[in-house]
DNA sequence: CTGAAAGCGCTTACAG
DNA sequence: CTGAAAGCGCTTACAG
């Protein structure tokens, strides 16, 4: 109605003919507290006069803002590039819209200590979500630098690190899909590498290594390319392993978008999948199945874990209790498509 | 330091020994009215006490939150769903993020005005942009509602309705790339519509059935499919166009995710693609390169229009001057791939 | 059931 | 160059 300046509750409460605290308390869940007369009134001004609150004051007087911090690192910031982020970014969107809560994007521009606790303690934010903070970042002193609840997805610290977070459990997932290669008869499998900063990359890698040794095969360095989770540094890592490694059955990227790149190096290579050449991704993001040929990749939950975690999150917002540390590794799921064969090969490479 | 209470701007001015006007001065821009004695006073007392300053505070004293509101309606709430919207969302940061700007992510659960006024004006934000409103929706009246600066990106409106935008110009473009297809011999061209709400999805069928009776072609109505720019739609389409018109031999597609979805429709009744049938898209998503095969497409500035928009924004919120309409559209390009072929069948179909 | 008052943590004229 | 004071628009005990 009133354009320049906004209506306050001073305005309805004196308009309504009760005192501030009234006003305050009938339009903001006390209602209970008063006559129906009174809350009649009040809200009859505040129709009248289009009051609308003040959200900032609120949050300042009542130390509650109800928004959740999205962290993201430097790493991350370009969304369109990180189909991760925003399948996380739409799970908590999913848990928390409904709740009355808001979400403020926090993309780190460096690593300053200075800069870091500056955006996200500032009195702005109830909580956050870090969305896999990589090794040494600063992110993982939280706790001594804040007494902000916060939560932790997409990266699985080491227990020594006292902070709650959710994830997949990479090694495990990555150890069955390695598994279940060899099983098909693949004995040679080059590995494509993510980057070395991010503890799932590590992890996944891990679980590779320990499958190979596990079935006592003899890893060779040279199988082993870098990457860093996107599709470019999969066409570079899939034509470097496919010119130096002639005895290659299969190639495991450590993620999907690098699979597809892997993908597109073998079409440039002339190497037919998974005729020639049988490659995996992991994630199961929705590019893994329209790749030609879809692409056999490990499934998991990233959606319902970042609501798990957001729900963990506004318990320990909530609950000004104890925030009890809660570290979560949920199991991944093989996703067999049309990128694997039967290894040909097997029995003559195997020795 | 300390961790449970925040330290306040009273407790650095007290420590340092001046008064509290002094010490906001000296922490935020105003250094220059004071000694370098009394800043670094002030400056080393915030250090030592561990100073963060509360930004609540700060914007409701100085009416300035620096957060800016991404607005989005149902429709689009799933992000990982609309790609879209991301590239929006990251051109917007882009461009935010150095400037110290914070987005707040606004999904707005239904269409009644007052929820959708009580998330957008209540004090937390200097400004909003203002994704792809549909026909109809309440957003449009925010002249009348709101005094709120806000920028309009994905929809070009009517200009009637008092809204800054900037939109890639959609008719003219899919004009032009169907033009470009009649040029290539094609005259029984199919279409794939996207959601009647959505302005960009009239504006591009208009562009569409222009350049037909351009070309004094007859448009049958059953060349018409209606979908929702979702892959899953453009799988049906695909199916019901090809199912009823034998004669056809190209499709466009109002975006490129139904048109992936198409190619699908196409592998699925076995038309190969271009040989048998021509596919087209609108938008060169990261998808129309990657589809098989690749799509011809209509290319546009996505990511920098929101850029545009949000510079536009700022400018608008930093000069408190009349909020001139700035109302844009920006050209499309053409991006031939492979997903159309010369029509074979051009001549006996075309008379 | 209601009102008066203190307080949230800052910024911003205004004097001097 | 600096301080005292008013004010931003609410919430929250506290009396009554």
């Amino acid at each position: 109605m009133l354009k320049d300046r906004p209506v306050t509750l001073e305005e309805v409460a004196r308009h309504a003919g009760v005192s501030l605290g009234t006003a305050s308390n009938v339009l903001h869940g006390k209602r209970a507290l008063h006559s129906n007369r009174t809350a009649n009134k009040v809200l009859e001004s505040a129709n009248l006069l289009g009051y609308r609150s003040n959200h900032l004051a609120r949050s300042l007087a009542s130390k509650r803002t109800q928004i959740i911090g999205f962290v993201t690192e430097r790493h991350q910031t370009m969304l369109t590039r990180n189909r991760y982020v925003i399948h996380v970014l739409d799970g908590i969107l999913d848990y928390l819209v409904p709740l009355d809560y808001h979400i403020k994007l926090i993309s780190l521009l460096n690593d300053e200590p200075q800069h870091v606790w500056s955006q996200i303690d500032n009195g702005t934010l109830d909580g956050a979500i870090v969305v896999a903070p990589v090794i040494g970042s600063p992110l993982l002193q939280w706790r001594e630098r804040s007494s902000l609840p916060v939560v932790v997805v997409g990266s699985a610290l080491p227990k020594e690190i006292p902070l709650s977070w959710v994830d997949v459990d990479n090694e495990s997932a990555m150890f069955q899909l390695v598994d279940w290669l060899i099983a098909q008869g693949h004995r040679n499998i080059g590995f494509v590498q993510g980057p070395p900063q991010q503890w799932s990359a590590l992890q996944r890698e891990n679980g590779y290594r320990r499958a190979l040794s596990h079935y006592q095969i003899a890893l060779q360095p040279r199988w082993i390319a870098p990457g860093d989770y996107d599709t470019g540094s999969g066409v570079e890592a899939g034509k470097q392993l496919l010119a130096q490694n002639p005895d290659l059955t299969a190639i495991v990227a450590a993620n999907d978008q690098m699979a597809a790149g892997v993908l597109e190096a073998c079409r440039a290579l002339g190497k037919r999948v998974p005729e020639d050449i049988s490659v995996t991704g992991f994630d199961d993001m929705d590019l893994a199945r329209h790749t030609t040929p879809p692409l056999t990749t490990i499934r998991h939950t990233i959606h319902d874990n970042a609501m798990k975690a957001t729900e963990r999150l506004v318990a320990q917002i909530q609950s000004d209790e104890k925030p009890a540390l809660v570290q979560e590794l949920v199991p991944g799921e093989l996703v067999i498509r049309d990128s694997v064969s039967q290894a040909r090969q097997a029995v003559p490479v195997s020795r």
